[in-house]
DNA sequence: CACATCTATGCAACCGCTTGCACGCTTTAT
DNA sequence: ATAAAGCGTGCAAGCGGTTGCATAGATGTG
């Protein structure tokens, strides 16, 4: 049916085998043997069965990227896509098949069949998936947790960027303005990126903190900062954890006529598309999903090839100055 | 090294093909036989080589999700990320493992090799890749174009919703509520779907028809139409193409004080998650990405299934009416 | 009771490629 | 001249399953 090793070997006049050390660049062959094999191929149009080969040589060629989304909203949340992107982008230089799959609700299960059924190679994580047990069964399978993991116990290997060091940025960028009362906006207090940003905003801070978590959407970011724009002594500035929180807050602003940036200073996690075409524009903490996604694969790559590189990679956030935070005129 | 179905066998006294045959749940099997094949197969953890099986079964229990994407941005465009987390779901139903291959500037290579070299079972397909050429490639493999094709030739099967009468809707609502020259922003006119959103407008406007293109991003959008807005007989509503569109003029808009919807209406296509924190938020032409590549993957599914099912799937839009074209009180 | 039929399982070939080993022929060293 | 080393290629045994065919025992039929 298919154009297979053999009829390529029969019609080049050579053994299988060396067709196969040809496609592989393996031994020592002739420049002249080479040259038929490939016209051979040619003529034919072969492809080399990657299940056939993988099942040889015992490498799948692919990576696996899990995603725990209970919906399409988180699916797509662009900090996955953006990073997506540039996995594939170092898979497909490496020769290598991405394979993405949701884990949700499926304790495990899913990253052990990827595993233990010869999926793939290698394993990308969600930090809200790995938990001790999980660790234990992939042992020492090659993976890399992009984010920093919610538990640590036995987890070796993530890339992330360091949410901390944002929230500093903000702050001192906030400081910097004149600001004075700076408070934290939104984010699920029980997830890690939100926890560590939090810590960033604690240590940074001067003066006395306020924080207010929010469920993720705008609309509660906008009712539950409602009430405190309204007392006397409200913040001058807010930290938000996400674009959500930061729309939520604008429109409060409007709302209550409070002017931005002259009464308050805005600055929110997450270049989304928008972010820049809100009014005022929002100054940014933006973080390179870009490189999360590059460095994570290269991380892993490393990991495939010698079953080492076990280590941590946390990469910087950068500061997008706009006018929602920009009081003092340069 | 691995557990093989021949250390089941051992385990459980009987030969490797019952083992098969359980997992297969193919020939008639005592059931005793089953229970002690079943307990082998836990004891020793057993997962089957999906690669031993695939190469010997011809299927490879994989489907591929081509896209065409120079940078991030496309990539990670919501409407391919949404519809991805409902083809994953579909496949995970199914047993199927998702591949996603960036298919840009490979000219057709990505494909062929995807289906050569017997990665995948079938394919979903971005609309812009297919040409005659790779179509004749393709041949009777199954596949599915998510989006209707650019061009038509040679292609029989593609899943998308109704551009045209989303953009009909759009006039419609807009003229019921008393606007009367309703003016088309936005879009690459050299895009399919842009192409039949536009010859929706043109087919449902009564009056004189304007069409405003732009190079699809938001700055686009404000500068284009900001001349126009000047002018006494300006447009008093627009259909936008998208919501970078439509945010562009809402910027406009706000410069020029022209009052939203009272002076002016707006609709426009997709219902990104912040168009309805806009101010005014956002009348929406909505698409179902869920159901679009829900549908997207049953269908390939059927076909993959039994190289039928040539056909193709319109999915209706739906109008979801905010404050940003409501001029009459209800 | 002999023979046809059916059921449950084993046997072995095969899927298409990789790779360790062997072998014959050159080339180099002694 | 002879042994050692090196090069290019063939042979065949896997990799870990699936599956058509064979077979032995169980069941049914006249």
């Amino acid at each position: 049916m298919a154009v297979t090793i053999s009829d390529v070997a029969k019609l080049a006049g050579v053994n299988s085998s060396t067709v196969s050390r040809v496609i592989n660049g393996k031994a020592s062959i002739t420049q002249e043997t080479k040259d038929r094999v490939y016209a051979a191929m040619k003529e034919l149009d072969f492809h080399p069965n990657s299940l056939a080969r993988s099942l040889a040589s015992g490498l799948c060629g692919a990576i696996g990227v899990v995603v725990d989304a209970r919906d399409a909203e988180a699916f797509s949340n662009f900090f996955f896509s953006r990073s997506l992107f540039a996995i594939e982008q170092v898979a497909q230089e490496k020769g290598y098949q991405v394979i993405i799959a949701n884990g949700a609700q499926s304790k495990g299960r899913t990253i052990e069949n990827l595993m233990k059924e010869r999926k793939v190679d290698g394993l990308i994580l969600p930090p809200t998936t790995v938990n001790p047990s999980l660790m234990e069964t992939v042992g020492d399978f090659p993976y890399v947790v992009l984010g920093t993991p919610d538990t640590l116990r036995g987890v070796t290997c993530w890339v992330d960027n360091n949410n901390e060091q944002g929230s500093d940025l903000a702050v001192h960028h906030l400081q910097e303005q004149g600001y004075q009362r700076i408070a934290y906006l939104g984010g699920n207090q029980k997830r890690g990126f939100t926890i560590r940003r939090v810590r960033g905003y604690k240590k940074a801070i001067s003066g006395e903190e306020l924080v207010i978590p929010t469920d993720g959407t705008t609309e509660n970011a906008y009712s539950s900062v409602l009430e405190i724009l309204k007392t006397k002594e409200r913040p001058d500035a807010f930290v938000c954890n996400d674009n959500m929180a930061a729309f939520g807050l604008l429109k409060a602003c409007k709302e209550l006529k409070i002017q931005i940036p002259s009464e308050m200073g805005i600055v929110a996690f997450d270049n989304y598309p928008l972010a820049e075409y809100t009014d005022p524009p929002l100054t940014i903490v933006d973080i390179d999903t870009g490189m999360l996604g590059d460095q994570t694969a290269q991380l892993l790559f490393r990991r495939i090839d010698k079953r080492s590189g076990n280590q941590q990679i946390m990469l910087s956030t950068n500061l997008i100055v706009r006018e929602s935070s920009e009081r003092l005129a340069k």
